[in-house]
DNA sequence: GAAATGTATGTTAGCGGAAACATGCGGGGA
DNA sequence: TCCCCGCATGTTTCCGCTAACATACATTTC
């Protein structure tokens, strides 16, 4: 930076002042400046500048695990829109699923300097309200409001609840459930709104059977759960268990939908093209992620004074996408 | 940090000793600096660290797009590995696909304060031999060697030459191939591979259809080349495609495998429960991560003087997995 | 026309650590 | 016994940048 200001003849200050955009120099200096710092192939040092600001120009993300498809659209949104507002992101991953684990992480991430932090919680933690330092504006994206922070995230239980009347409308007797993992937090809250929502409608609330997500454990619930005959319609919590149940009902000469219906959950691009082409809820998580950078953004930005910054919740709608894999019961017709 | 050194009654350059782990510090004192640091809450500042020592203790990692899960799971293991070795991940997605606006990528995250960067080539760019600023170590992810770069990657050549093989060995007279994009190299190289091996083998190299990774365009590509009565074998260039040529033939009355074998590529969960099973190539890239961020922090944290780290390239050997989805050829029996 | 006001730029002083060098202490060899 | 040496610790300085204040000059105001 000396040598820039050097040749343009001018102070590091003003140089400083170039770099940062617009405070007040004159149209000629700033011009001088910039065709030196070309010539010279400046570069600003971000440690410099942070040490300097307390400012980092990144945020960080905290998440369970990357490989499940969820997580990874909300990280592209957050990273997208992180971008755009000129910061970048850096990834944690957590260890465990206890609230310890989750503060180290957030704590991992702050000494690692970010501006602010977003918290995927997709496990079920020991402790139902999240508590995490506040050092910096934190953001947590999940599916319900119980958190002390702002939190936006999917209304699973609506998404569950469609997708029960779905096949209830449609004539069946009740609806078979092939949880996720009991760890986890949209798992646990999916099959909560399909037991309340049978119980409401006055249905027999059979045992769910729960996977861990993978279309191997759908495919083995299903072969339990299709061991009885009075099995007609199963809500699967995500499409790839979906996938496992279609093809034990295959395997076991179940059609579907005429035998069976069946019922998945995320609409991944391959569900319109199974065999039969998968009746299931879509989720947009681009939306929650993009919510979560805005509002994060939004609160590192902020003049110091502002105000406890709302904590808003809000509740992305899934949305039920009928397909051909749902039909009334056999044996009656609609 | 001077507080801490005041509460432990040193200088500060002593608790500097002290977290940087082990210099020559009696034990004694040690423990004393540790007790004050913990009483006090002290917890370094990155930055100012940073700028002192020229070194950050972050890896970049810069891609075109999260969503392919192709590319996630290499992210996955890097974020693994990288935490491993104490460092953090910054992740950057490029807009397009030139070079130029990958250098850009690439000066952004060392700008942003990265000891070094990990490239996920997956697009094909206007220059083959990608160059890149050596201000800090770089790896590329990319299936081929051609780089000046170290590079790791998986031999999809290999992968495409054992479905191809597998096909033919079931005698099948050729094979029709239904790519990825034009702009994904690892479309094109399993492309070529497909077109190579089937001159290698005297046969007829029918003209490809192009999709764009989606099991649309599978299905799509599919509906088109199935319009001819010849058609046999299909190799699809991943498994989300096809999914979709499954169902394109189960649209179309054709049975697989029994008039019409497919295979795919990537082996990704839900493989082995579609209808039928599918054939296809399985890819290790979490193996092809954790290559690349080991080869970057052994060159991040080699002596300074270590020679020009040899620029090893590896490439992992895809492993074919046969299931139901293929058989001889109709009216032929082996 | 002198003072008040405003604008562009320079100066100074850290931000919080870590090298590099300086110091003081104790122990071993002559 | 004295001196040299090695080790634990302290001092100084600088990393590169920016906030806050200072300065110099131009412009407006009465």
């Amino acid at each position: 930076m000396a040598d820039v200001a050097k040749l343009a003849g001018v102070s590091g200050q003003t140089v400083s002042r170039v770099v940062n955009g617009n405070d007040r120099v004159t149209a000629a200096t700033r011009i001088r400046v910039e065709s030196a710092m070309k010539q010279l192939g400046y570069r600003a040092n971000i440690a410099a500048r942070a040490l300097a600001t307390g400012r980092f120009g990144t945020i960080g993300v905290v998440m369970f695990n990357l490989s499940a498809v969820l997580n990874v659209r909300i990280v592209e949104a957050v990273v997208t829109g992180a971008q755009a507002h000129g910061y970048s992101v850096s990834l944690a991953v957590v260890d465990g699923p206890t609230e310890k684990d989750v503060r180290a992480a957030v704590r991992g991430l702050t000494d690692r300097a970010v501006d602010g932090v977003i918290v995927i919680e997709a496990r079920v933690l020991d402790t139902p309200h999240l508590r995490l330092p506040e050092e910096v504006p934190l953001v947590i994206a999940d599916s319900r409001a119980a958190h002390k922070h702002p939190t936006f995230g999917m209304d699973e239980a609506a998404g569950a609840r469609a997708a029960v009347d779905h096949l209830l409308e449609l004539g069946h007797d009740t609806v078979h459930h092939v949880a996720g993992p009991a760890g986890s937090n949209p798992a646990q809250r999916r099959r909560a709104a399909w037991q309340r929502q049978l119980k409401r409608s006055g249905r027999a609330v059979p045992p769910p059977v729960a996977g861990d997500w993978s279309p191997r454990s759908g495919y083995d619930a299903a072969l339990r759960l299709l061991a009885g005959d009075d099995v007609s319609a199963v809500f699967a919590a995500n499409d790839q268990m979906a996938v496992g149940v279609l093809r034990a009902a295959a395997e076991l000469g179940r059609r579907v939908p005429q035998d069976l219906s069946v019922v998945g959950f995320d609409d991944l691009d391959f569900a319109p093209f199974l065999s039969p082409p998968l009746t299931t809820v879509r989720q947009d998580l681009a939306t929650v992620g993009r919510r979560c950078v805005e509002h994060l953004i939004a609160r590192i930005e902020a003049p110091p004074g502002a105000g406890p910054a709302q904590t808003t919740s809000r509740f992305v709608r899934p949305e039920l996408v009928v397909r051909e894999s749902t039909a009334p019961p056999p044996g009656r017709t609609r």
